[in-house]
DNA sequence: AAAAACAAGATTGCATACACGAAGCCTCCC
DNA sequence: GGGAGGCTTCGTGTATGCAATCTTGTTTTT
């Protein structure tokens, strides 16, 4: 059995990431407590991990905060994952694993077994498939502080949240692309790797921020 | 007054940084709490955000134990700290605040007054102008997550440490990027001032190598 | 003699209780 | 009528206590 904080912690991040405490939302320690039946000692320690890792802001005696994503911050943050995401994927194709490049393949199976993303269990599986292919180059790269970085800026929720604005075409392009690294990282080829993931999380963010700019003429 | 947990967590960081904490110490919380005057909640709290920022690692039911910094773990960091500077610079070479320029320049004279660094004395004031400089330059670009990135991999330390490996044509050479830099963004011309941070960089990371190997030889 | 089992000590995990600080509201004064 | 000051209430910050678990040293068995 687990720590009861790391449950919590599990517990909350979902939440933070699915939207069930929306961006600004006051989470208060007695009432998350009582929601996960554990007392506000785990519940505290669970919110200063998330508040290190970006999920949510916890001021001195006003307590937590769920994170509000303004649109500069979230450029600022694709361009870093596409800096950190890069490095990674070029250290992986130095010295790949056997074991990692069947995860890769395996990870890019998944996502293409249910395609087309129609409906939307189908897009959860694409989604729960890309998110694996990331952090099984992750682990490949042997790059810690990197990996660890990648999750201090709540990396994966954002690659789940925003994979739901991918249309069928860019579904088709990103599996593409996870399967071109997947062939760089087997040659062993760094440069191609790199390129290849600085191209798909530049694509990731045009996607992201086509969505914003339509979002944003929808509300005026 | 700010809090407990941040006041232990800061003090903590400072231990692991200056080397009081070792790699590998076990970190007993009721140690730590007599040591700081506090009860083990605040210091558990900062144990975890410790955990999550990787300085040091927190077992179920076995404590704390200060991170053990490799040498491979070091290149990473100076090669993300590259990355993540380069981008910073860039970034505060686009629309430079004249009082981020008058910042710079007050940071690099301050560092060439102390020039030749023949004492201690004359090297901190050296080395905290460099921290300056780096800071200042953090705030221009208005990149918030790369600041807590970068602090979050333990920069600031890392750059006081690493300074006191520097002879004097090291110095002289940091001293005129840093006046390169001021130049580059006082131009405006982010690939300049990019190009520059990429290099200074890269000549702290040969200056940390060298020392390194000395090290081990002389362990030998 | 070596390995396994056991027991005692130590240390962490979690729950509870109390203290401190902040936000909101009412009252009082100008 | 408006604003300032104090009070109440809610929520967080910290201390303490107990239970669970791990470590370690010793003993017993093979």
């Amino acid at each position: 059995m687990t720590t009861a904080w790391e449950q919590a912690y599990l517990a909350l991040r979902r939440c933070l990431a699915d939207g069930t405490y929306p961006p600004g939302a006051h989470l208060r320690e007695e009432d998350l407590a009582t929601q996960l039946g554990v007392s506000r000692t785990p519940i505290r320690e669970a919110l200063r991990r998330l508040d290190a890792e970006g999920w949510l802001r916890v001021v001195p005696n006003q307590g937590a905060f769920a994170a509000e994503w303004s649109l500069p911050e979230m450029v600022e943050i694709f361009d870093l994952r596409g800096m950190l995401e890069a490095h990674a994927a070029e250290h992986a194709a130095m010295a790949p694993s056997p074991q990692g490049i069947a995860g890769l393949r395996a990870a890019c199976e998944a996502g293409e077994a249910a395609m087309p993303g129609a409906n939307l269990a189908a897009i959860e599986q694409i989604s729960e498939a890309n998110v694996r292919f990331h952090q099984t180059l992750w682990d490949m790269s042997g790059q810690h502080r990197t990996r660890a970085t990648l999750i201090s800026l709540a990396v994966p929720p954002m690659i789940l949240r925003n994979f739901r604005k991918f249309n069928d075409a860019n579904l088709r392009r990103s599996l593409a692309q996870h399967r071109e690294m997947t062939e760089a990282i087997a040659a062993r080829n760094p440069s191609w790797a790199g390129a290849v993931m600085r191209a798909h999380v530049e694509a990731g963010k045009a996607v992201f921020l086509a969505a914003a700019v339509q979002a944003g003429q929808e509300a005026a």
